[in-house]
DNA sequence: GATCCACGGGAATACACGGATG
DNA sequence: CATCCGTGTATTCCCGTGGATC
């Protein structure tokens, strides 16, 4: 536990029982520093990883394994724990004074949901490499490539680019990421970590893979039990209520997360000190299956946010057709109609909204239009910003 | 002035259906 | 009966424009 997480259950106001003591601990899109139950993924990691502590470059690795199953959390922690272990205090690459080169390679992670484009992808890299600010506008690709280049070009000056979300629905694969790489390819490693699995993947697959399984009940009940000691009031979640979150999620985590999220939120709503059923009830039936993840929903631009949040408070009876949804939207949130409704297709067609042909055929003629069902959990989208409120 | 990116808007295409045509 | 056609919607695709930033 962090120290803020200490602090604030230790200031909580005696007698004004709070459920919720740290609302990022049990958030299925945070990370906690030290993963539970996933060590033996770390070891084979580190195992991987050895050569980078001899100040050699290990070569590509590709992570991969179901939604859920901690890969997220296994290699941010990983590359937090190196950045800190191996990196000492001023050995960041001063571009300026080049004297001073790191003798092991530096860590970097980049998320795929963030860094789609080659731009954003020299950004991201430049921020963590150099002690430079990166602008993010202004100067262009081109610019940035050649900054990326002079970073790396000192001898023995090498990264490890951990890369999440590879091949998502609207990430690029690991094809792209090498190509946008290429200027500095013999100076980086890539750790790729994704869902597909090896034989699936576009192009080059990288020489070593590492397969990440499902939690077992086991395991997920400790994720959950771990979480809640930190986020939630002391026995606010009862252990029958977590063995049930476990049974229901099948090992993966993230589902189990968003669920008690849900359950929380409702749990509060109503004025309960503690998890009841008849919470956990709703917050699990907010969790669709199958179920997009909610980082790639917090992922998405401030405005698309904002249209999902209007589409998910909307009565049933205007989700029937993208037009309808569309004009309801329209009311709420200032964008313009053709622009909401392009961005419902848009996210319809990478799975975090579903379209379902309408029940009933359209009144008179013409292509039948098609419900909106969100595929990602809804309740643990609206809770942190109802809280906020 | 250059750059990246997201919004806006509209053209082009796909689809469903009923009715006409061979 | 199979196919084509016209109409009305739904859906996809593309590109110009402008804001924010350097």
């Amino acid at each position: 536990m962090d120290l803020s997480a200490r602090v604030r259950r230790r200031t909580r106001v005696e007698g004004t029982q709070t459920l919720v003591a740290d609302e990022d601990a049990i958030s299925p899109v945070a990370h906690l520093p030290d993963p539970v139950g996933r060590g033996p993924v770390l070891e084979r990691l580190l195992d991987h990883l050895a050569p980078a502590f001899e100040g050699t470059l290990p070569p590509d690795v590709y992570l991969w394994g179901p939604k859920g199953a901690g890969k997220t959390a296994v290699v941010t922690a990983l590359v937090a724990a190196l950045r800190r272990e191996l990196t000492e205090p001023g050995s960041v690459i001063h571009t300026s004074t080049r004297t001073e080169t790191p003798a092991t390679p530096q860590f970097v992670y980049v998320d795929a949901r963030t860094a789609r484009s080659p731009a954003s992808l020299y950004h991201a890299l430049l921020s963590d490499l150099t002690d430079e600010s990166v602008p993010r506008t202004g100067v262009g690709t081109d610019e940035l490539r050649g900054r990326l280049e002079r970073a790396l070009a000192p001898v023995d000056a090498e990264a490890v680019l951990a890369v999440d979300h590879v091949s998502d629905p609207d990430t690029p694969d690991l094809d792209e990421i090498r190509d946008h790489l290429d200027p500095v390819t013999d100076t980086i490693a890539v750790l790729a970590v994704g869902r597909s699995p090896p034989d699936s993947l576009v192009g080059v697959v990288p020489p070593d893979t590492l397969e990440v399984t499902a939690y077992s009940r086991h395991d997920l009940v400790d994720v959950l039990t771990g979480r809640a000691a930190e986020g939630l009031a002391d026995r606010a979640l009862p252990h029958e209520t977590t063995r049930r979150i476990a049974d229901w999620a099948a090992g993966d985590a993230h589902d189990a997360l968003a669920g008690l999220v849900g359950g929380v939120g409702y749990a509060e709503a109503r004025g309960h000190a503690t998890i009841q059923d008849e919470d956990l009830t709703d917050g699990l039936a907010a969790v669709p299956q199958p179920c997009q993840s909610l980082g790639r929903v917090v992922a998405l631009s401030a405005t698309r946010r904002r249209v999902l949040r209007a589409l998910v408070d909307l009565e049933e009876g205007d989700r029937a057709s993208v037009a309808s949804a569309t004009d309801a939207i329209a009311d709420a949130v200032d964008l313009s109609p053709g622009t909401i409704r392009r961005f419902l297709y848009e996210l319809a067609s990478s799975g975090i909204l579903e379209r379902d042909p309408a029940t009933e055929g359209g009144d008179g003629g013409g292509r039948p239009p098609s419900c909106l069902e969100p595929r990602f959990p809804t309740a643990a989208f609206r809770w942190p910003q109802d809280r906020q409120a």
